[in-house]
DNA sequence: ACCTGAACACCGTTCAAGT
DNA sequence: ACCTGAACACCGTTCAAGT
């Protein structure tokens, strides 16, 4: 009706303006909303329009992950190599938690961008700041693993319960019941960390100790291995 | 033209005979190729007759996911904790470097199906008949993440060089030594890890040993954490 | 020289129509 | 009652034709 296409409302587009928007729509809509045409008409453009600002998709992937990387925090100085990677890891997880895709984003990257390069650059410069060998350096990095990120893994995490309705009372007694029989480790370990509180099973317990206690494991033993002196391939 | 449909010759259809063949073609052609439309025509029928075996195709990758899982060693006897999870995630390992795509399809998945859990219950009940309270338990299953699964994320492997060419000598030391200016440390820890050779910035070196040592790494402080008496949330 | 409509070769899944 | 062809609502990407 009122309706018509307006050609001249709609601003110059940009490789910056792609990638925000790309961004913003995975924020809103997860990382599967995100499609060249559906991100093309969001834009007001022909989707054939965006491969002048990206070579193809998984470049839009990679830059989507490269202004999440950008949001990390620069290092803080006067911290010690321990202090500081761990600050730094635990900023790149708050950057991780803003953008929930990001997590499975940065799993299936596989390009590594001069901004992914530039990060890891910095955190290896860390260790080989506080005195770690350019081996252990290595070796230390490949332990944390994504734990660079900011995450883990979700081991235990629900699947999304978007569409199943919530179970009535007795059938969540027949589904603990049964599942007490066939997986009474993980009931255990699933109730000491909820304190008894089992709505969804295996889920809800905190994540965020999760990963700092991971982390700080991880910490502490590279802290160990530099302290004895640690060379080549021990053992 | 001798060619022509003949449809008493294919064999009945089956939950498992579709999703062995998912593996093989996965295994043969990556997890891309994994199409129900692709696979309904390897087996000879028409796409909606795999809808009669899996409900979807996430449930179709779950199944694949599963009978890797199935091909896990199952658990040693006469173990002490330590010996007996570090066998059982090794055994994970190989099952996984067999079906180079179950890495990405177990980080993607987010269902728990019973082979799933049984697995990881039988892995917690290891660390509970170790003497790990259900608490302790609890967090080292989560500071293990996905190396219960027989991976670390592959930090610094390079891009499949599928389509690209090798470079030439020059453009090689051309790359290198811009690479040396912007990513000084990453330079140093793969060449230390490589003693030198950088055919391919960043990649090549030792998986497999620094699966193990982050693997040992972690396991040492579990047993460090058990013996100290370690309870809920210490500091 | 620049831009883009239409096309190509696919997807996962539904459902009505046919046997 | 069982099965499936055709359709629906999408994909990423190419490329020739139009301005």
């Amino acid at each position: 009706m009122a309706e018509q296409s307006e050609p001249t409302r709609r601003a110059p587009l940009s490789r910056d303006r792609v990638l925000r928007t790309a961004v913003a729509r995975a924020d809103a809509a997860g990382i599967g909303s995100i499609s060249m045409r559906g991100l093309a008409q969001e834009l007001g453009v022909v989707p054939m329009a965006l491969y002048k600002h990206v070579a193809n998709k998984d470049e839009l992937l990679d830059g989507m992950v490269d202004l999440v990387i950008e949001e990390f925090d620069p290092p803080a100085d006067g911290l010690d190599w321990k202090a500081g990677v761990r600050s730094r890891v635990l900023s790149a997880r708050r950057a991780v938690l803003r953008h929930p895709w990001a997590r499975l984003a940065i799993e299936s990257r596989t390009r590594r961008t001069p901004t992914v390069l530039g990060y890891m650059d910095s955190l290896a410069g860390a260790f080989r700041g506080g005195g770690f060998s350019a081996h252990l350096t290595h070796h230390v990095m490949h332990a944390l693993g994504n734990r660079i990120w900011g995450f883990t893994p979700e081991l235990f995490d629900e699947p999304r319960g978007d569409d199943a309705l919530p179970p009535t009372a007795e059938e969540q007694e027949a589904m603990a019941r049964e599942f007490a029989q066939r997986y009474p480790h993980i009931l255990e370990i699933a109730m000491a960390a909820t304190d008894g509180d089992l709505s969804g099973v295996g889920g809800g317990c905190d994540e965020q100790f999760e990963f700092e206690f991971a982390l700080d494991l991880l910490l502490d033993g590279f802290e160990r291995l530099q302290r004895q002196g640690w060379v080549r391939r021990p053992g």
